[in-house]
RNA sequence: GGCCCCGUCGUCUAGUGGUUAGGACACAGCCCUCUCAAGGCUGGUACACGGGUUCGACUCCCGUCGGGGCUGCCA
C-alpha cells in the first residue's frame, strides 16, 4: 500500500481556530501513526483576505503546537508551490481539461461541472458507509465568471497533484464530499480515504466561530497557556485513548491514534477542562520554564522585565507554581514581589486595623530583627515562639503578617514567601504597617 | 423545506446483548493546613422518548423528538 500522504488546508483569515487547529493535529497524529508525511498547503485564493500576516498566524499556531509539516510552505517539497494563489495555470489547465471532455461547460461566463446524477457512497473512515442518492445536485460552478477558480476544484486538484491518499477533514464537509467525488472521477484519478471529524461546539451547542471566548489559538499563546497542555486537550475532543487517561504524552497519542477510533458525536469545547489541564502542565514544569512561558506577561505588567534578575522571578514563580492554573495569573498575583506600591485588599486592610494585629505586628519586628538567618524555617520558628510566649495561636501572627507584607489575605506560604521578600522588605512593610 | 451526520452524568468520554453503567472536568462535603491552592477521601447527577427483536437491551432494527452540518460565482 502507497504510503500515506495527508494534508492541512487552511485558509488565511487571521486566525487558527481551535477547529482547524484540531483538524491539523488529527492529520498530523495520523501521519506521525503511519509513517506517513503531512503536507500543509494554503487555500489563498481569497487574495483580499491572505495577507502575509495572516499566513504567519497558521504557521506561527502550528509550530506552537508543535505541528510540523513535512511538505509545504518553508520547507518545501517536490509537489508544490504549496500556496493555492501560486496555482492558477495548473488548475487552468484542469478546467481545460473538464472542458474538452465536456464534463464542464460555460455557462454566464462562469464554467460548471455536470454533477453526476447517479448515487455515491463515501466509504468514510470514522462516519461508515455514507449515501448520497445525488439526484438533484446541481451543477457547480468550477471557475466564476472572474476566472477564479473555486474551492470544490482546487481542492481536489491540488489533492491529486499532491498524491493526498487521506482526506481527513470537519464534517462540514461530508455533504460536499459527493461533488469532490465526481470531480475525481470525471479526471480520473483516484478518490482519497475520507475521514470525517466531529465538529467542536460551543458550551451552548451552536458551531464555534471566530468570536467565541477560546476559539483562537492565538489567545492561547498570548495568555501564556502550555502548548502541549492545549495540544493534549484537543487530542482529547473526538478521540481518547480507551483506557481512563488523559494527560498522555504526544508520543503515546501517535503510537495510539487511529481514525477508526475517532468519535463520530461532536463535541462541545469546554475551557475549564482546557484550563485545569494547562494546571496539571503548569505544575510539572519548571520555575526556569515557567519564566520564560510567563516573560512577557510579566514585563507588560510592569513586574519584570529583560533587566531583572532571573532568579528572584523564578523564586517568585517557585512560590506559586503549585497554586497556578494559568501562568497569566502570575502578573496579578505577584505584583508585591516586585513592587512597593502593590495593592491592599479590603480584607487585608481590615486585619491591618484591628489594634491587636498591630501590636502582633510590632512584635514580629524584634523577632526578625534578632535571627541570624532569614530563612522560612528561622522565620517561622521565631514566630511560633513568639505565639507560645505570649499564649497565641501562630495564626494570630501569620495572618497579619500575611496581610502587612503582600496586602493580600491568600497567597504563598507565609514563611517562603517572607524568605523570597527578604528581611529588609519585611521589615519595612511591618514597620510601616504598625505604625 | 430537502439531503446528510449525531444523541451515555451540566461538559469530555469508557462501554460493541447479561456491568452496582467506569474515569475526568465542574459542583458539594470532609481530611490535610498559616491563607489560597495542590493532593487524598466521600457524594449527587447520565444511557432523549416510543415501539419492536431477544430469555435479556445503553448496546441491534424502526419511528419520534432534539442537536449539528450541507444546500453560494464562501472556504
Amino acid at each position: 500500500m502507497a504510503s500515506v500522504r495527508v494534508r492541512f488546508a487552511p485558509s488565511p483569515t487571521g486566525m487558527l481556530h481551535v477547529g482547524g487547529a484540531r483538524t491539523a493535529l488529527f492529520n498530523w497524529l495520523y501521519a506521525r501513526h503511519t509513517g506517513g508525511r503531512f503536507i500543509l498547503r494554503i487555500e489563498d485564493t481569497d487574495r483580499a483576505r491572505s495577507t502575509d500576516e495572516a499566513v504567519a498566524i497558521i504557521f506561527d499556531g502550528l509550530r506552537w503546537l508543535g505541528l510540523d509539516w513535512d511538505e509545504g510552505p518553508g520547507v518545501g517539497g517536490s509537489l508544490g508551490p504549496y500556496f493555492q494563489s501560486q496555482r492558477t495555470e495548473i488548475y487552468a489547465g484542469y478546467v481545460d481539461r473538464l472542458l474538452s471532455s465536456g464534463t464542464a461547460y460555460e455557462a454566464d461566463g462562469a464554467i460548471r461541472f455536470r454533477m453526476p446524477k447517479s448515487p455515491c457512497i463515501i466509504r468514510d473512515l470514522i462516519c461508515g458507509d455514507v449515501r448520497f442518492d445525488r439526484l438533484e445536485e446541481p451543477d457547480i460552478v468550477i471557475r466564476r465568471s472572474d476566472g477564479s477558480p473555486v474551492f470544490h476544484l482546487v481542492n481536489v486538484v491540488d489533492d491529486i497533484e499532491m498524491g493526498i491518499t487521506h482526506v481527513i477533514r470537519g464534517e462540514d464537509h461530508l455533504s460536499n464530499t459527493p461533488k469532490h467525488m465526481a470531480l475525481f472521477e470525471a479526471l480520473g484519478a483516484p478518490i482519497p480515504q475520507y475521514a470525517h471529524i466531529p465538529l467542536i461546539l460551543n458550551p451552548n451547542g451552536s458551531k464555534m466561530s471566530k468570536r467565541d471566548e477560546g476559539a483562537s489559538i492565538g489567545e492561547y499563546i498570548r495568555s501564556a497557556f502550555v502548548p502541549e497542555a492545549v495540544r493534549n486537550y484537543l487530542c482529547l475532543l473526538g478521540w481518547s485513548p480507551k483506557d481512563d487517561r488523559e494527560i498522555l504524552p504526544i508520543d503515546e497519542v501517535e503510537r495510539l491514534f487511529d481514525l477508526g477510533n475517532v468519535n463520530r458525536a461532536n463535541a462541545r469545547f469546554d475551557l475549564r477542562k482546557l484550563v485545569w489541564m494547562n494546571g496539571q502542565y503548569l505544575r510539572a514544569l519548571s520555575p526556569r520554564a515557567i519564566r520564560e512561558l510567563a516573560q512577557p506577561l510579566l514585563a507588560a505588567a510592569g513586574l519584570a522585565d529583560a533587566s531583572a534578575d532571573p532568579a528572584h522571578t523564578e523564586a517568585v514563580i517557585g512560590l506559586f507554581r503549585e497554586k497556578l492554573q494559568r501562568a497569566d495569573e502570575l502578573p496579578g498575583r505577584a505584583v508585591y514581589f516586585f513592587k512597593d506600591d502593590y495593592p491592599v485588599e479590603p480584607d487585608a486592610a481590615a486585619r491591618l486595623a484591628d489594634p491587636a494585629n498591630r501590636e502582633n505586628l510590632r512584635l514580629l519586628v524584634p523577632a526578625f530583627e534578632s535571627l541570624g538567618e532569614f530563612t522560612a524555617a528561622a522565620t517561622e520558628a521565631a514566630v511560633r515562639d513568639l505565639a507560645a510566649k505570649s499564649g497565641q495561636k501562630a495564626a494570630t501572627f501569620i495572618h497579619p503578617c500575611r496581610a502587612a507584607v503582600s496586602g493580600c489575605t491568600a497567597g504563598p506560604s507565609l514563611f517562603h514567601m517572607l524568605e523570597v521578600l527578604g528581611r529588609e522588605t519585611t521589615l519595612i512593610r511591618l514597620r510601616s504597617a504598625s505604625a
